[in-house]
DNA sequence: TGTACATCAGTGAACGCGCGTTCACTGATGTAC
DNA sequence: TGTACATCAGTGAACGCGCGTTCACTGATGTAC
């Protein structure tokens, strides 16, 4: 390996620490993380971090970033050995892999899916991995039967547009599987934080199998059952 | 008027014009609210607020609870009017009446329904508020017919878990309505957080109409349409 | 192989800021006699 | 009606803290000749 070649892969590992510690002070302050408190436990000079990211809100970037990276890799790795045809399983896959990761990295969830940062505004970089485990619902989508019951028919300004969007997303399939579709995707993340806001507390105990009750429900409206 | 009693008055105007510009600093600072930024906004020094609240935790609880409130007397003012009998159009005057208010006080409703405030602890005088909605819809559930399609049976401890819960809320519902009631508030509010968080930007412009076709999903398998 | 120079990670002090909370105080108003 | 006292809202200075960011610097390491 040459010098430089070092060199790049020493920084890329300090790099990779202070985002590994950043991850752990997200439990502590939330979103608005300090920089000086990160500095403080690697025990170097807060000064040393601007080295590696140009501000504290380019770590904080960094870190959405790799949350949306690690929760789309850890639901396409669980989605992608479920038989194709079994879209019903995949689906449930998806879901239980989000919640998974979620309660496994609550704060990094709260990072990307809870309140939005006063005074930070997301750039553009994050916006691809944000779409991960969207377009992997996209997919089960996509796979299933262009035609479909029309037990509820949606018309009107809202239907034109579900047509647009579905033309990117799952180009076939009728407007009302694709809202219901997009409402499951709504009603996973809506479940999983619920869950970890802790308003399920002192309700329901039983929460991975209510969880399941709810995405079996969720997934039968978007036709993933059929 | 006695010297008390008006002295008293003009105390609780001050309180409520203290909360109502803190409540305006919330859509700058979110959760982590400065007592310094409201005094200043108010002209009187920043100790003068401890006249009136002892901390700056016991001013957003204040705020927390006005917000439940406030909520919840929207959304019981908008179902009360609606025909009994018609336990869809109840749930769906409770749904609109939650998307509204959160849509017209978006910081308010991120502070109850957000993600957690780091190193706040609500008190318990915050969950009587808390639970007014959930209350509406355990009415409309429980208005419904005793007997209902068993369409996906419930067993096991989850079953046994939402009798104990059902026999506060709705007694008499099966488990398996209970749940769906259950999950639909708990889509409800993440409908409403995730058009509020800005998770439907450029993908739904159409949101009443695609709020409102979820919404009757899951009044649908909650059995609010029979 | 040895020397002069460039690169660059990391330091530590400093700037200017804001924060929550406390405390001794002023001064107006109301109460008791 | 007039005076002495109590109440209490509000002040302003201070304590002790933490923050993001900048800047001139040191010192080690790698490169070019």
């Amino acid at each position: 390996m040459s010098a430089a070649a070092l060199r790049a892969r020493v920084r890329a590992e300090l790099t990779d620490e202070i985002k590994a510690v950043a991850r752990r002070h997200l439990a502590i302050d939330g979103a608005n993380l300090s920089l000086r408190a990160v500095a403080r436990d690697l025990g170097m000079a807060s000064s040393a971090v601007y080295r590696y990211f140009a501000s504290r809100d380019e770590l904080l970037t960094a870190l959405i970033i790799d949350a949306y990276d690690a929760l789309g890799a850890s639901a396409e790795s669980a989605e992608a050995p479920v038989d194709r045809a079994d879209r019903l399983a995949r689906w449930l896959a998806v879901c239980h892999a989000v919640r998974d990761w979620a309660l496994a990295h609550p704060h990094e969830y709260t990072l990307i899916y809870g309140s939005p940062v006063p005074g930070y505004r997301a750039p553009r970089d994050t916006v691809p991995p944000a779409t991960r485990v969207a377009l992997l619902i996209g997919g089960i989508l996509r796979d299933g039967p262009v035609t479909a019951p029309v037990s509820d028919q949606i018309t009107g300004p809202l239907a034109a547009e579900l047509a647009t969007v579905g033309a990117v997303i799952a180009p076939g399939a009728p407007p009302h599987l694709l809202a219901h579709g997009i409402a499951a995707w709504i009603h996973l993340l809506g479940a999983v934080s619920f869950e970890l806001i802790g308003q399920l507390d002192n309700v329901i105990d039983e929460r991975r199998a209510f969880f399941e009750h709810q995405m079996r429900a969720a997934a039968t409206l978007a036709g993933f059952a059929a």
